[in-house]
DNA sequence: AACTCAATCAACCGCCAGGTA
DNA sequence: CTACCTGGCGGTTGATTGAGT
């Protein structure tokens, strides 16, 4: 079956939008909303097809955008966002309000892209650029650049897209329980331990180690779509001599990179645990844990920033191990 | 002033997923 | 189950702009 074309192209107008053009857009807009966007260039009197239309309200016109350069923050962010789930321009925008997917798309292969080399990091990898990519010369530069793309292709073909395309959910199911007398505090951070509490998280899921945390509702779709967004974060609190007590909660930093409340205290006094000696003993073991996880066939190991970031695919061996110490819908 | 070249970014294209008949 | 439609995504293109010569 042959494919359909978006629209029927004869006699519609491509190339740039003319203020005429744009007005008739957001007055139609404005006042009957979009609807069906194979409709709107119709109704408002467009020689456009529904796409053109849709990207240039989306990219362009639509009210709620910011105008101007990135500020230092969102680049951070931008590149946070893509070490920790790549080329996912949309996802990225969704955390940088007023900025569209395209504008980032663009920064980033314009400005970002170019910058990151020439601090001696690897725009794909994130990782140091050794020093004779760095040295190389223009030609070395453009070969060097294809071999990125190519790197890029074969990266995404080898792990099947973590965050949507095997049509999972893709929220942590992982909920925070109450405090419980039971659990011993921890002392000695325990990797082991550590990396079967990573293999419980759902599918699709990227999870991150970090002690400056602030607990959200799972249930809430919103709030761990943002937290999944920024990186949710999840937290060994104890184990027992049985296995993991794998108690844990998400966490989610506010969009602009700064901790909401105070999770440091506040994940003291309601867990109980070192969070000094804790964090500590994730940097100790961030080289063996690194080494560990590359063996694994469906986890990829992040490390950007002092964040050591792990995107999982559930392990039905683990998953199994902690059956006793989840809730039903955490299965 | 005229030309060249690189940088920028709006817009297009093809593909895919999800919904529906 | 299949075909089709629609919206959305990411890659790419090409027009425009500005700096350099």
């Amino acid at each position: 079956m042959g494919r359909q074309p978006c629209c029927d192209k004869v006699g519609l107008k491509k190339g740039p939008w003319t203020a005429e053009e744009d007005r008739k857009l957001v007055n139609f807009i404005t006042m009957h909303g979009h609807g069906c966007w194979r409709e709107v260039p119709k109704l408002a009197g467009l020689l456009r097809c529904g796409k053109s239309c849709r990207l240039r309200w989306t990219n362009y016109l639509r009210p709620d955008l910011k105008r101007g350069l990135l500020s230092e923050s969102e680049e951070k962010l931008i590149i946070d966002l893509h070490a920790a789930i790549g080329n996912r321009w949309s996802r990225i925008a969704a955390q940088l309000p007023g900025r569209t997917d395209n504008e980032i798309k663009n920064y980033w292969n314009t400005r970002i892209k170019e910058k990151l080399r020439q601090m001696g990091i690897d725009p794909v990898t994130h990782k140091p650029l050794s020093q004779m990519q760095m040295q190389s010369s223009p030609t070395q530069s453009l070969l060097l650049q294809e071999n990125d793309e190519q790197q890029q292709q074969q990266q995404q073909q080898n792990e099947p897209d973590q965050n949507h395309s095997n049509g999972s959910a893709e929220t942590l199911v992982l909920t925070a329980r109450e405090p419980n007398d039971d659990i011993e505090p921890l002392e000695n951070f325990n990797m082991e331990d550590s990396m079967q509490l990573f293999n419980v998280c759902s599918p699709t899921s990227v999870i991150s180690l970090s002690g400056r945390t602030e607990e959200v509702d799972s249930d809430d779709s919103d709030q761990v779509s943002k937290s999944f967004g920024n990186g949710g974060h999840a937290q060994y609190i104890g184990r027992e001599s049985s296995g993991v007590k794998a108690e844990c909660g998400l966490s989610v930093w506010d969009q602009m990179g700064g901790v909401l409340g105070d999770p440091l205290s506040d994940y003291n006094s309601q867990w109980n645990v070192d969070l000094e000696s804790w964090t500590a003993g994730l940097d100790a073991h961030a080289a063996s844990a690194s080494a560990w996880i590359q063996q694994l066939p469906d986890c990829q190991w992040n490390d950007f920033q002092g964040d050591f970031e792990i995107c999982s695919k559930s392990c039905p061996e683990t998953l199994q191990r902690l059956g006793p110490f989840l809730d039903d819908d955490e299965m």
